[in-house]
DNA sequence: ATTTCTTTGTAAAGCGCTTTACTAATCCGC
DNA sequence: GCGGATTAGTAAAGCGCTTTACAAAGAAAT
């Protein structure tokens, strides 16, 4: 294969007998052109196959035509169905997406974040999910562009998607009170995370309306991940608690849950009944199946983007804007009556 | 905020008081400075907060440190997690990905493909889930630096890499012959697929070894998905197929196949046993657990990556480089002896 | 003391595009 | 047939970096 060039502006601007600035303003829309030179440009493209190049181009323009998605483990089916969304909803807006995993990894998120400073990506979306001790929030309001999904980073200065937590929690209580439950345990994030804060206050709030007084929850806190829910599990087993019910505040969780219950020979819902959250993997076909808060999940990766491109950063004021994708609860066969 | 622009290497230069070559070729490693100089440049670097403008750079070194990554759809866990894989492998080689659903809609597959051209990304890892009529492979060979892999794209000169398909028919049709099944349904892709064709081969090898002339695989051809599988239930229950199991030729597939049975009350393992493929979903807490073929997806996508960087582009003679990944069995418990 | 290497730099071209500022040609009304 | 507006197009600067080709200064060799 010889090594033909690829042909630039230059090439199909001879070919065509105009100049560069011709063409390139014929292909960006800004110059009607008479019929013939039209179409003398347009057939010169095409024999010459010629395709603009993006760094050019970008170097060009000051901007990538790229977002930038950073989300803690590409891997999880929340995360990943996310991701799916963006790209989807990008793609569209004839987008390119630039994919980053922290994995929880410290400086991971930082640096990522900095991406955006030399205008690598035009934007960023910027899910985390666990406590930060400032720096990220520093960060944030230093860097601008920026939209925090899913978990917030207390103290930064941007727009914010979440889904209703404290509605979630709300449902899954409002459920298992109807059913009698008055003591749960909930386990998630611990109280610096807003989706766990909200979603264990809407769950209280729901068990009091229904037992008032009685109503009481326990918090067990640590990752969102199948590790955690095992070891959740494993601590609600050995001490005993008296708790009727659990509410796992992501699938991954209640997933470690159930593992760990069906190898204790713990039945669901007889023993104790459970509700999740997400309701992204096949829940249905677990065995029970698993009654769960539902998160709109793609809606949510499909605003994140809206929210990216039509808030005008040159006067955006760190308002306290901050909107709230609905939940629902999808009742399945893992929530009975308590026993004792 | 007022708007200080970015600094630029030449303002570093500036600052430092030398030239722009001196500190580029500093940060490139091209020079040893004396100890001063290269202090004074570092100085102005970090007091700068300067970083080099990624286009800028791209353009000039005529690559983009990113590599493109197409995949049918990015909320399947099999992909995902394939993706998670090749991004994490990415990273530690400080190589970007753009990421690309293609979502099986005509064109796309072609279009990313393009991506590749224009240099926009240096190389791509290509993932596709149906037949290709000939274009696909045309635009490969013409392109170059294009990965294949989990499904071959016939008459593409490229390297390969796909699991063991062969094998993991073979595992399965042997765990199912061993027994006493004799005639399996196999759904999965349709025969101008490799996936499709060599698990079906090993299948139906390893059945006729434990039962010679008593083996018999029906073959249900479509679509990787869980839509698929309803389908395919139905039709298998529809006809009354007198195959005694199952062989899922991927977790959507059984998924789809699991849920209808529940529905209509066909119990598995009792009525029909079900063996899968993929294994990346929890199918452990499905009822019954699924037995299944594993495939090493993060090896896959790791090495997926390894093989991008590693060939050599220049002299790659289309060779029949084609690496296969191991696969294995996962017994669990939807495979019992037929009925019947 | 002159030549020859190193060391320590520099100036400037080039990557391929966009865009600003400008000019040449055509058309219109009178 | 002239001034002015419009149309059709150009030249050149600039985006921020890398890299080639080259130079000055000091050290080593003759």
């Amino acid at each position: 294969m010889l090594k033909t060039k690829t042909p630039s502006l230059k090439d199909v601007a001879a070919a065509a007998g105009v100049s560069v600035t011709t063409v390139s303003r014929l292909m960006n829309g800004g110059l009607d052109l008479p019929f013939q030179t039209k179409k003398r440009i347009e057939d010169a493209i095409r024999s010459l196959n010629y395709r603009p190049n993006p760094h050019a181009r970008r170097l060009s323009m000051g901007r990538s035509d790229t977002i930038g998605l950073v989300v803690p483990d590409i891997a999880n089916p929340f995360f990943s169905t996310l991701v799916a969304a963006v790209e989807d909803a990008a793609d569209e807006k004839r987008l390119a997406v630039s994919l980053h995993a922290t994995l929880n990894r410290a400086g991971r998120e930082v640096e990522y974040l900095q991406l955006i400073e030399r205008n690598h990506v035009d934007g960023l979306i910027f899910v985390t999910n666990h406590a930060d001790d400032g720096t990220l929030a520093a960060l944030i309001n230093r860097t601008g562009k920026v939209i925090i999904v899913d978990e917030d980073v207390p103290g930064s200065n941007a727009p914010k998607l979440f889904c209703d937590n404290d509605r979630g929690g709300y449902l899954a209580g409002a459920h298992l009170g109807s059913y009698g439950h008055k003591h749960v345990v909930f386990i998630g994030g611990d109280e610096r995370m807003i989706s766990a804060r909200r979603r264990c206050n809407g769950l209280l709030r729901a068990l009091q309306e229904t037992h008032s007084d009685q109503a009481r929850v326990d918090r067990y806190a640590g990752e969102y991940s199948v590790e955690y829910g095992r070891e959740a599990a494993l601590r609600f087993l050995e001490e005993k608690n008296s708790a009727t019910a659990i509410f796992a505040s992501s699938d991954e969780i209640a997933i470690g849950v159930i593992e760990v219950f069906k190898a204790r020979d713990v039945s669901v819902p007889r023993d104790v009944s459970i509700i999740g959250f997400d309701d992204v993997g096949p829940l249905h076909l677990f065995s029970p199946p698993l009654t769960v808060i539902r998160q709109p999940v793609r809606e949510i990766g499909r605003r994140s983007l809206e929210m990216l491109l039509e808030t005008n950063w040159q006067d955006w004021k760190p308002s306290a804007s901050e909107e709230l994708m609905p939940v629902d609860i999808v009742v399945r066969n893992s929530v009975a009556p308590p026993a004792k």
